[in-house]
RNA sequence: GUGAGUGUAGCUCAGUCGGCAGAGCACCAGGUUGUGGCCCUGGGGGUCGUGGGUUCAAGUCCCAUCACUCACCCCA
């Protein structure tokens, strides 16, 4: 019979990837556990118009990005493609919302996009996020900085950087926009790219992050907009970085960090890694004061981050399950069944281990032990069974004694004693 | 959506000018009675991605197709 394929850019995570994936979730649980983030899990599939009104209907991802469909009713539905959607509209849904209080999420899942896959980029893939949602202060920024920051430490993760960037608001960011449109479109069009030379018009921040040469250069002596904002964002921008500096974060100011999602405004942030491939941004976000509203809920401010688990999974060396602590060995078919029960009676008292189901010889049931890296061995053949004992076998020191089979757990805690 | 590259054993890959399908690792067994790791010996494993074409002969050349990888773009 001919195989089915898995869909292009989905996979099956097995260990030791999956195990990879358990530890980002349990130190991220952990980890915003501390800042007081409660989880909230929302629906995978929402009504396309969430995403189409939140990330903007003129960015990649809505326009050429989403898994869409119609449902049996010819609703069109979305495979969710970011995290903070989802989140809002769950929030505008729920009693918090009217409460006037702060909130705190964060949520663990796949997001999905229909992208041609490369190192760092499939269409499933994972984040971990965290929202903030009903304050507008400085503190909350560095908080959100703080914590993502304080993640990825505990992830033993080095070599990482922290880029941030001020977008502006309502009232700053439209001055700023035709005042570079104005600056670019003074310029010669030959000296921008294909696609910047269409950007110039369309997103003319855009041009500031294009990596082509000819654009670099007319980026650096472009007008910057952390040099243009009003007085409360230049204020609010500089509390931030001022509370990052106390706190020993350490940051690039990228005046070109700019964000596909068209919500975004004031602080927008980026974790970059060198080691993972082109796709570099292990994490991104930033505020978002006027999505709430935008919505259809109150009109409350908020900021947020997300973490991509496959590019962070690439950073991650070595994280591997603990040991099993016990094997079990029957080398005579008359010992199989009390061999069957002491190992459900060591598995009720907590230890964790695996049975073998054939009749093997030592030596081929020791081979199996150790290459499965378990903490002892037990051996169970016709002499021990004459003796009600069991062999206990200590697989780093290869230390082995006869105990009765009444005392297998107590010899196993034995053998797992200290020095 | 665009471009480049790669498909041969479970894995990583050799395979010359078209001439019998290979290595390392992994797996299984043995190396004196029921004792692992190191070492030695032996063994099982293949639709050479798939379909067509050229040829006495195709893993190798040609065409098509599928899958995967990397990059652009965009983003986590």
């Amino acid at each position: 019979m001919s195989r089915v394929n898995k869909i292009k850019g989905f996979f099956d995570l097995f260990p030791p990837e999956s195990t990879s994936y358990t530890f980002m979730e349990d130190k991220a649980r952990e980890i915003f556990a501390r800042y007081a983030y409660l989880e909230l899990r929302t629906p995978i599939l929402e009504h396309t118009e969430l995403f189409a009104r939140s990330i903007g209907q003129e960015t990649d991802v809505v326009q050429k990005e989403m898994y869409t469909f119609p449902d049996r009713r010819n609703r069109s539905l979305t495979m969710r493609p970011e995290a903070t959607a989802g989140v809002i509209r769950a929030y505008i849904d729920s009693p918090a919302a009217s409460s006037g209080n702060v909130s705190r999420f964060f949520t663990l899942g796949p997001m999905f996009r229909y992208e041609r896959p490369q190192k760092g980029r499939t269409r499933q893939f994972h984040q971990v996020n965290a929202e903030m949602l009903g304050e507008d202060s400085p503190y909350a920024d560095a908080e959100i900085l703080s914590m993502l920051w304080g993640y990825l430490q505990s992830l033993g993760l080095k070599k990482l950087t922290l880029e941030i960037n001020s977008l502006g608001c309502p009232a700053c960011r439209p001055g700023f926009d035709a005042r570079l449109k104005t600056f670019l479109g003074d310029m010669d069009r030959d000296v921008f790219c294909e696609d910047c030379q269409r950007r110039a018009g369309s997103n003319p921040l855009r041009v500031l992050d294009c990596k082509a040469p000819g654009c670099r250069a007319v980026a650096a002596g472009a007008p910057r907009i952390v040099d243009n904002l009003c007085p409360e964002c230049k204020e609010h921008f500089d509390r931030v970085l001022a509370i990052l500096e106390s706190f020993g974060i350490f940051y690039e100011l990228n005046p070109f960090l700019v964000r596909g999602l068209d919500y975004y405004q004031r602080t927008t942030f980026e974790v970059i890694s060198n080691d993972i491939g082109s796709q570099s941004a292990v994490a991104g976000g930033g505020r978002y004061d006027g999505l709430v509203k935008d919505l259809g809920g109150p009109g409350v401010p908020g900021i947020g981050f997300a973490c991509g688990m496959e590019r962070l999974a690439l950073l991650l060396q070595g994280i591997q399950d603990r040991p099993m602590d016990f094997y079990m060995a029957v080398l005579h078919e008359e010992a199989m069944d009390k061999a069957m029960l002491m190992v459900s009676r060591l598995r009720s008292k907590g230890y964790r281990g695996e049975m073998s189901f054939q009749v093997r010889s030592v030596k081929s049931h020791l081979r199996q032990a150790n290459k499965k890296n378990v903490k002892t061995c037990l051996l169970l053949g016709l002499d021990e069974m004459y003796k009600n004992q069991v062999q206990v076998k200590d697989m780093s020191t290869g230390v082995q004694r006869a105990v009765s089979q009444d005392d297998a757990e107590q010899a196993l805690g034995l053998v797992f004693q200290p020095r």
